[in-house]
DNA sequence: GTAGGGTTAG
């Protein structure tokens, strides 16, 4: 109705004042239809218009990009008879906003202003939009170019180049010099930098830093601030605090909105709390929150990450759509399930599949340990989509290099990660110390590793070396960098000590291992099973049955199958049957369909020559229904990965194989004495 | 006097 009014008197202003009120108001109008979304009323006026000037134009021009038609826009673009800085920024913007493949013509359109710089010129809108491509394609070196052009040109004091530079720089993995660009301009921030230096802290993980920022000036906040700490505690696993933040904004006040209900959900996914998030879906429908795209498909996460995949479905398919994020979730609900099967299917019916469903598939892989599935897709992944490579993706590869001791493929994807100018950030880098040190190669783990500066340093990476250098026998090395870890003031954390407490097992360092656990409690750190079994392990390896069953009784918690096997094998290291049958009963009530633990009992009773007892076992392994997967052995050649087990003969070529083994056999015999006369 | 750029959700 408004617009008719403002119509009507637009129609008597003409009448009076002539040509150039007729344009301005017809301008104004033109804007209004297309804030109003009314873009066919928009053109109609501008095609009926006698007269039109450059505000005009641009005018039409932004409806285009406002309603993401674009080539409409480029067309007006390409044909307008007046055109100025700002027509150039606005069809750069709608560019560089579009939700995908205009990149090039972004860059193509700036290159050209480049060539009308004289007479068109550039200025701080044209910049401030180039950073957000930046942080859209995630490459921090197109940033810092055009930060640095901005500091030549004089374009990088206002605050909207602040809070683009912040966002920018966090966006591209540099927390550091958006901190830089923050702390620079002190005095003068306000709400958007402070709101973009916020979500930047919690980007990173660093939730006091950013509690400190939010508290600090708390005049200096709005929906927005308390959002980005709602979400941010959310997102990296802190479910409680999140939701207390959320409680704080309503007892304060302060107004919230849709994302903040989206966050919500997602926090008592974090925590799996289906009881809460139940009653937070039962709110939503109740106010009819449920046709937001977001908070359906949070709900659908919810429901996937409790494992309630049956109600997760039905939400699913009442929303009826084709949401790429609902659809990561059932990837990730059906993959923690070990239902490939399910996941597969679901990822095959999305008919656009983006960053985040390819992540969650080739992830789910990863977990399910189905090595082979993840190179192939990560081959269909690289070959036929179009989308900008995401570290994610990488990450997931490289840890089933790890898992398979791929060494060449590592190597591989790395150099590849190198050669598209992937940014290094903190995770891929880890990924890259873990892959070398799994397969072997501890000296290029090494080397990844000392490429973190000092303040890039935090547990993961930490414990990906110590963990390292132990499995490679290094453990003076290990304990060293531990002692570095303490030094520079980064807290260790459950990983760390098993890996620490895995040094000592497999040394026979029982004093330190203890030592080792004792201090986890001046560490804040509770021990988890695989601490417990570690310790167990230690004992046992060292033929100390008696200390790891005063151990055993001091345990607090229940105890699961780790445990209770890394204690079997102290039993059988010490030739204590009567104890390995104790803990039989146990272990094959917590894991009675694991073919490795019966496999695991019958050695026991077989080291013993307790022909009996093993016998029982197995028959109680085939009543079951067991089996227990072979060891194998494998090896990549050019075309593919040969698996091998012990006395395998299935292999086309075994013959040639054997033939060759035996010789090599030889060979190592050979050298090895050699190696002995040597020494001695 | 009109038109273009900055922060938060799955």
């Amino acid at each position: 109705m408004s617009s008719i009014s403002i119509y009507e008197s637009n129609k008597r202003n003409s009448s009076i004042a002539g040509f150039t009120s007729n344009i301005f108001s017809s301008n104004q109008l033109i804007h209004l239809y297309s804030n109003h979304g009314l873009l066919r009323d928009a053109q109609k006026l501008f095609d009926e218009m006698p007269h039109r000037n450059v505000f005009s134009w641009n005018t039409i021009i932004s409806a285009y990009v406002k309603a993401h038609n674009l080539a409409q826009a480029q067309a007006l673009f390409d044909s307008a008879s007046q055109k100025d800085l700002v027509s150039y920024n606005s069809m750069l913007s709608g560019y560089v906003g579009a939700d995908d493949g205009y990149e090039t013509e972004a860059i193509d359109l700036f290159i050209r202003m480049q060539f009308v710089r004289e007479t068109v010129g550039i200025d701080e809108v044209t910049l401030t939009t180039m950073l957000n491509l930046a942080s859209k394609l995630r490459v921090a070196i197109y940033g810092r170019q055009v930060h640095s052009y901005m500091v030549k040109t004089g374009n990088d004091g206002s605050i909207h180049a602040v809070s683009s530079l912040i966002d920018m720089y966090s966006k591209c993995g540099l927390f550091g010099e958006a901190w830089n660009v923050f702390s620079g301009c002190e005095g003068k921030v306000d709400l958007i930098s402070k709101n973009a230096m916020l979500a930047a802290c919690f980007r990173e993980g660093k939730m006091d830093l950013g509690l400190n920022l939010f508290w600090e000036n708390l005049e200096l906040s709005d929906t927005i601030s308390w959002n980005t700490l709602i979400s941010g505690y959310a997102q990296n696993g802190y479910g409680e605090k999140s939701l207390s933040m959320f409680i704080q904004m309503v007892q304060n006040g302060v107004k919230w909105d849709e994302r903040t209900l989206a966050s919500v959900v997602s926090a008592c996914s974090g925590l799996k709390c289906l009881e809460l998030g139940k009653s937070v879906h039962a709110w939503v429908l109740k106010n009819g929150f449920i046709s937001n795209q977001i908070i359906s498909s949070a709900i659908v996460d919810l429901y996937c990450k409790c494992g309630n995949l049956k109600y997760a479905e039905s939400v699913h398919a009442r929303i009826g759509t084709n949401n790429p994020f609902s659809v990561a979730s059932f990837i990730a609900g059906y993959s923690s399930q070990g239902n490939m099967k399910e996941a597969q299917r679901v990822f095959d019916s999305l008919t656009e599949k983006n960053s985040i469903v390819w992540t969650a598939l080739i992830s789910g892989y990863v977990k399910t340990q189905q090595c082979e599935s993840v190179f192939k897709l990560f081959k269909d992944y690289m070959t036929t989509e179009a989308l900008v490579p995401d570290a994610l993706v990488f990450i997931s590869v490289l840890s089933a290099c790890a898992i398979q001791a791929a060494l060449t493929m590592g190597k591989q994807i790395h150099a590849h990660i190198l050669r598209i100018r992937l940014e290094m950030n903190k995770k891929l880098l880890s990924a890259l110390v873990d892959m070398y040190s799994k397969c072997g190669n501890i000296a290029y783990a090494e080397k990844i590793f000392h490429l973190f500066t000092d303040s890039d340093r935090d547990a993961v990476i930490y414990n990906v070396m110590v963990a390292g250098y132990a499995h490679h026998g290094f453990e003076h090395e290990a304990f060293r960098l531990f002692q570095e870890m303490l030094k520079k003031n980064v807290k260790p954390d459950a990983v760390t000590f098993i890996a620490l407490l895995s040094a000592c097992r497999h040394r026979g360092l029982i004093q330190l291992g203890e030592q080792f656990f004792r201090s986890m409690e001046d560490h804040n750190i509770l021990p988890e099973s695989d601490h417990y079994a570690c310790m167990v392990d230690m004992y046992g390896r060292a033929n100390e049955l008696d200390k790891a069953v005063e151990f055993m009784r001091k345990i607090p918690i229940e105890m699961d199958a780790t445990v209770l096997g890394a204690f079997l094998n102290a039993c059988r290291v010490s030739s204590n049957v009567e104890l390995a049958k104790e803990v039989e009963e146990k272990l094959l009530k917590v894991e009675a369909n694991n073919g490795a633990r019966y496999v695991q009992l019958a050695n026991v009773y077989a080291a013993e020559g307790n022909w009996d007892e093993m016998g029982r076992i197995r028959k109680k392994m085939r009543g079951k229904e067991v089996k227990k997967l072979a060891g194998c052995s494998w090896i990549y050649l050019e075309n593919g990965v040969h698996v091998f087990t012990s006395g395998d003969s299935s292999h086309s070529k075994s013959d040639a194989i054997y033939t060759a083994l035996i010789y090599l056999n030889e060979k190592l015999h050979f050298s090895s004495t050699e190696y002995v006369e040597d020494i001695f």
